[in-house]
DNA sequence: ATCTGTCTTCCGTCAGGTGGAAGGGGTGTT
DNA sequence: AACACCCCTTCCACCTGACGGAAGACAGAT
């Protein structure tokens, strides 16, 4: 979907140890299940060698054979994801945020965190009357043309707001910003505002309204909510309750480490 | 909490491969938070072995450092953990079904899988006037003594049953089932009604009643409601509920392979 | 200033990872 | 029936890359 910093030629990474890690990363939300044979290929490895690494994981339940004799990610991959302080942690503590601002509005409530570059969903309430989304928990996207994602980007480290407009911008609809300076521009308005608006940039219908996440000061998650509409006023009302919510997530987050 | 089929002597896994698993395994949810030195301890390798180590799975991203220096689980362990078809899909495939269940009660609603001769919570409702309960989201627990533990037990593979029967049956209050023969009749009627129902067996003051989530004729989960009662009276009203909410998760994943 | 804990880097040795080859089982084709 | 194809599993001798002791940097406490 967009840039992976893990990317690159397969079996990249020589060690024991990468071998093992590139086998997971061999699953991925387009391909969740695979046969021994296909991650052989995509790790770059024997059959043989697959086969040990495979049966290692397994062992540790890493990775699981369902009825069909494919393999797909393990029971236990998830319970060690639920103790990621940016996953779950994190999400246990939006939530109930989050509902009262679904409550309220009826419309698609989303919060992420920025990974690199791209940004990741941790969790999304969506009504069924609210505006489609493209977008799935545990999903990664690109930063510049959603609300979380200016969010996220204009409160990034320098070097990696460098690097996302150093890159070209890819458009998504004839909305989407792909003009370096006029992103520079936008990114300083939103450090100003405390908040970002993105009109149409992902979808020709949705507009949505973000605000950060803060602990201590530093911006750990962006929380937005999505509408349909035709120009940034359709988000204006829903401003202040974004923003109420995300301080309230930032206060709730600091009080459990 | 409960046995853990992994547990041993520290590094009884020689491979090079096992001990990046052991690395992972060492974060659990009382200590999320690991020092480099934490983990040489509990992996049983030197401080460089354990520096080595650790430096593989941050690149990867599987654990990150916080701001103190120390080591936590990393966003990509909980983004791969997303494509975990008995992890967020399973969750996501029951959130409508669990919500609606919730609406109607206001109490907890639990989904739960059997992971070895242990139970894991995949997702969990609570409300703030429901009766408290001492499980989180990925957690582990015993299979026993609760409602969707029977559930799961009363339809687990016989070995696995046997190996539960064989051991010692852990009390936790007065109420707690300790007779291996009690269990085994509790079990055929679970098999025999399609429901169990847990009377104060996890604390004093709580009754659950769950039911099987089936797919293609084989139990993948088990959803439970748990209510503030002092005998199995105070769960009957739910039963229906609880029964249907299953199966409609059943079939949901079902037409989501 | 010293001590005690933390983490980081280096490099010679040798354990264990590697992958070719051989074999088994299932399904579809001639 | 025999064949072709794809999938998986096991074995073992070579040799690569994992190992861990040692030395040192760094920070905070006494």
């Amino acid at each position: 979907m967009t840039s992976d910093p893990r990317a690159g030629p397969p079996a990249a990474r020589r060690t024991a140890g990468g071998k093992l890690l590139a086998v997971l990363d061999a699953f991925t939300r387009e391909r969740p299940a695979l046969t021994l044979s296909d991650i052989a290929r995509d790790v770059g490895v024997p059959l043989s060698t697959a086969h040990r690494l495979v049966a290692e994981l397994c062992a540790w339940g890493g990775v699981e054979r369902d009825e069909d004799g494919r393999y797909r990610v393990g029971l236990r991959v998830w319970e060690l994801g639920a103790l990621a302080p940016r996953g779950l942690g994190l999400r246990e503590a939006a939530l109930p945020f989050m509902e009262d601002l679904y409550e309220v509005t009826h419309e698609n409530v989303q919060l992420a965190v920025r990974d690199g570059t791209d940004l990741v969903f941790v969790e999304r309430i969506a009504g069924r009357s609210a505006v489609g989304v493209l977008t799935r928990v545990g999903g990664r996207f690109a930063l510049p043309p959603t609300g979380v994602g200016l969010v996220l980007l204009a409160h990034a480290p320098l070097e990696v707001q460098e690097e996302v407009l150093a890159r070209p911008l890819v458009g998504y609809t004839r909305h989407t910003i792909t003009d370096p300076g006029q992103l520079r521009r936008i990114l300083a308005e939103v450090r100003r505002s405390g908040v970002a608006v993105s009109d149409r940039q992902v979808t020709g219908d949705a507009v949505s309204v973000a605000a950060p996440v803060e602990v201590r000061g530093s911006v750990v998650a962006a929380l937005s909510i999505v509408v349909r509409g035709s120009s940034p006023a359709a988000v204006r009302p829903y401003i202040p309750g974004v923003r109420a919510a995300a301080r309230g997530i930032g206060r709730m987050v600091a009080l459990t480490p």
